[in-house]
DNA sequence: TTGAAAGCGCTAACAC
DNA sequence: GTGTTAGCGCTTTCAA
């Protein structure tokens, strides 16, 4: 085991007071060259490595730890798209020398309201939430106490909080217009709406769609939960409901892997017979088959400019940050124009083999 | 701002001494119920909340706080892999009442040894070590000192470090196997050999292919980097290299989705004329193109028994381990048996579009 | 049952 | 230039 060398160890071996060594260590100028490299070389010799706490206990100051809050799912870590904010919360920590703790808002960590506590305590000096949903409504205890948060990607209606995200309702009408633009007349959306940004997303996609001419009775409206699973049975119910349908957008890519999964099952072709669009731009989704087109929502840059917005408030204090960033389209494989038959305004009988429901 | 609240604050109020407030908080035995009672409604109603550092150094104590050291690759957090592993941890660390910190091995964490430094400033009780790979030649100075750390699914073969992984052998035999058992005669293997346990993984298999009555040089092996874009070029040559082939085996899910995608690419149908298999049981496997056959390594629980094992050292102290887990085989769409001109023993002259190699 | 006091390891005035 | 000293907020004997 490593025994614990302090400061004190260190003035002893060198014959020198332990202030001295203090200043030694905080590159004091007014320490002479000898002691200074004296006391130097024994600490390296002894390994010496300063205690945090007392440290942190002594300068009554920060740890140098931004606290990142994600909601309590099991399967958090693995979901890319929080990977991707991550991504670049710690690069950017990382550059400014601070250390990122991660901690989930369990049901305890809700009943002692932990997100307090944890500045209180001085194991923090910022928060970041993460993925934040619209239940997670102990966010609105944080309006008002002017208390170094921000919500990274995610918009809190009820509350003044602080917060960057991607320009959703951009990225909604991205999405419309695109499908629109290839000539999709008769469209289908997968969406979870537990999330305002989410909320922004298709509000401003249905405008779109039908600014570009796009009748609202002709566009389905899937509303469920954020995974494969119910993306998939939501590309197989419209389709049922409205065999018409030449394409599908997803407010996010994993749901579009679900779908794209759904359509392969079914012996759908895609973009051939129905086109499939995602949003957020996941790495893995320019390898599905066929490769998803989608928005690029740089969830990373988010994360980064995030951290930076969060860590100058703990440095120069008290600042208001409602940030939106811009969002681009990338072209892939799993859109293209409808097939001929669907391209025409009037509804033109299916030749489709998907059953109908019974 | 949150104004710090101290127990002397908590003292004062309640016209007690400090070391009154202090044995309420820990639940001491012996104070009467009255004082009890108005101290702790005295913390509550003042939000007070003890200093952590402070505590820790009174302490002289732990910080009840794991490590997880990871690579330092800009998309670390983005790797399901990872994520997976890290699911793992964290629920264990949280119900033994730890907090997890997340470091990456950055050039400047290994240049300043950080590893020790960790445990010496008392920031960490112990370290995980996650994703390392045979290039982290720094581990090896972990040997020997009996210092409180683990590796989480690798093994470091030039140094006695503690693990515990999934059972790459079995893994690889399994896989083998299972591509046997179809009938596949002409297999080819897309890996990456930085990791030990890849390593272990690929001989096994060799060795299993063999076994099970597959020559030796219809096998082709190709090694490279543990991504898509690697995989995609892997695939295509081997195929190109042997159009023979009818089954494609990659030491990782994510390389097998590259695989699919470029089959998919290049009109190869899966499994109908090349099947296809990967080895973690990533999430989004099952929603692949096919759904991907595939070896549930069962990384959670692998993150899960890590953290357990690393927190059994650092409480009980000084313990071996070495611990292999077991592995499993998920069948799914992606494998079959060999189109029928493919599977008989006698070479049949290929039947596919794929050039040969000139 | 409660209080006084020492000490955890470090920083920062201030004195020499 | 270097040493002395008083905290930082908490825990923990030991006395009262």
């Amino acid at each position: 085991m490593l025994r614990t060398v302090t400061m004190k160890d260190i003035a002893e071996e060198c014959g020198v007071s332990l202030s001295t060594v203090s200043l030694v260590l905080s590159h004091s100028p007014r320490i002479s060259e000898p002691t200074r490299k004296q006391v130097m070389e024994t600490c390296e010799r002894l390994g010496y490595q300063p205690n945090t706490h007392a440290q942190n206990l002594a300068l009554r100051a920060s740890s140098r730890t931004l606290c990142v809050v994600l909601p309590d799912l099991t399967d958090i870590f693995s979901d890319p798209y929080v990977g991707l904010l991550l991504n670049g919360i710690y690069a950017t920590a990382d550059e400014h020398g601070y250390q990122v703790s991660i901690l989930r808002a369990t049901s305890r960590f809700l009943r002692k309201r932990e997100h307090f506590n944890l500045l209180k305590s001085h194991r923090a000096d910022g928060l970041l939430f993460v993925a934040s949903s619209l239940y997670d409504q102990y966010l609105v205890d944080l309006d008002g106490h002017n208390i170094p948060v921000l919500l990274v990607n995610s918009i809190f209606p009820d509350a003044a909080i602080r917060y960057v995200a991607a320009d959703h309702k951009a990225a909604g009408r991205m999405a419309a217009e695109h499908l629109a633009r290839l000539g999709h007349r008769h469209v289908g959306v997968v969406m979870g709406t537990n999330i305002q940004t989410q909320v922004d997303l298709i509000e401003a996609c249905g405008e779109a769609l039908v600014d570009c001419g796009v009748p609202a009775d002709q566009t389905i409206w899937m509303d469920g939960r954020f995974n494969e699973d119910f993306a998939r049975k939501a590309a197989r119910q419209i389709l049922q409901e409205n065999p018409c349908t030449t394409a599908i957008l997803t407010t996010s890519d994993k749901m579009a892997a679900g779908v794209l999964a759904d359509l392969h099952e079914a012996g759908v072709s895609v973009p051939n017979q129905v086109s499939v669009m995602g949003i957020d731009n996941l790495p893995a989704s320019a390898h599905l088959c066929p490769a998803l087109t989608t928005i690029d929502l740089h969830l990373t840059q988010i994360g980064s400019r995030a951290c930076e917005r969060l860590l100058a408030i703990v440095k120069e204090g008290e600042k208001p940050c409602e940030e939106l960033r811009p969002v681009h389209l990338v072209e892939r494989a799993s859109t293209a124009p409808p097939p001929a038959a669907m391209a025409t305004k009037k509804k033109a009988p299916a030749a489709r083999k998907k059953k109908k429901k019974p």
